[in-house]
DNA sequence: ACCTGAACACCGTTCAAGT
DNA sequence: ACCTGAACACCGTTCAAGT
């Protein structure tokens, strides 16, 4: 598929590419639907035929944005052997995600103009799949709440961060920071 | 000061009240700066003379809702006595004030287009102010751990419930939620 | 079926001009 | 000093028309 390929049927996924780049490159102010378009080789009106809106659209990128998540969240998870250590690397792979695609992590967590159910429906399946894969990290009742506690305080410490609330600069600063608070979750001192 | 008052010069502080107004009648996509010169009663082009941009019209917004926010947080805090107890209603009232306020949460912690340390300096000085307020809950070290790990818990959690991804709809739900995880974080069996 | 160009209503920002 | 009206470049969305 050479020059212009996606004008034989692909033009919706390169309009998500082209998104996407313009997302990481220029931030959330410089996607608008018509530099997309404009990016993607294609008329303004042109994303009208496979997205109903332009909502539509950015469900479509943070859809997208949650399927890379998840990658980076399995491979890091599978990379530790014991419970405690999967959640601790899957938690830290949510935060750098965080950290290494702002723009994208910020629009991901955003309520759509659209019906969203089908991005959370993904995302929820993904969290599901991490806390299952590590359930044998704890007895079963408080391994959901430990789950959950650990999430939230993984979201809440990596936006605080990007908004600047959290001073940690330095990569360095921020795995410390990470540390000191999957500590205090009890993740590090929870029996068995 | 009968009709027309802030004519007079109050026009600045009209125009935060206007686009706070707006913010909660229809949300963040109502608040344009047009709209909220309009709200005023004031043409378009009248906010440039008290604001050099539309964001820094906002970032006096997100000051606002700080200032708001410190008063809920202070108020919730002084109903209890021990230290504990008093984290406990601060981070309730941060949360339930995050609900009942949306647009205007989410706004504040957005990094405005300029320079926002004046909001990040107010909000971080309430954080202080909190912390200090309920220095006798632990040890010295660990309650500023405490008091971090808090924060970044019930922040993540009120955003993720105002995201859909956590599932609480009725305010009862919330507030359980919220028990559950101020629970794990500790804050229930901490020594002292 | 897929894309375009012109059109519409709206927006943020600037600036000469009014009081 | 404070505000206005016209103007400019941009945006999201629609729609008749082209292939």
């Amino acid at each position: 598929m050479p020059d212009g390929a996606y004008h034989h049927g692909d033009l919706r996924n390169a309009l998500i590419k082209a998104a996407l780049d313009l997302l990481n490159e220029s931030g959330p102010e410089g996607v608008s639907l018509r530099a997309v378009a404009r990016r993607a080789g294609v008329s303004h009106a042109a994303p009208y035929h496979h997205f109903v809106d332009k909502a539509a659209l950015m469900d479509a990128v943070a859809l997208t944005g949650f399927k890379m998540l998840r990658d980076a969240i399995m491979s890091a998870h599978s990379e530790a052997e014991l419970g405690l250590q999967q959640y601790r690397q899957a938690g830290m792979a949510y935060a750098r995600f965080g950290f290494d695609n702002e723009a994208l992590f910020r629009l991901m967590f955003r309520p759509g103009a659209t019906d969203r159910t089908e991005v959370w429906d993904f995302a929820r399946a993904m969290y599901d799949e991490v806390r299952e894969a590590s359930a044998n990290a704890a007895p079963d009742v408080e391994s959901r709440l430990m789950a959950r506690t650990g999430w939230v305080a993984i979201h809440g410490t990596t936006m605080l961060i990007l908004d600047g609330l959290l001073e940690a600069d330095t990569p360095q600063e921020r795995e410390q920071l990470l540390e000191e608070i999957t500590m205090m979750l009890g993740l590090g001192f929870i029996p068995r």
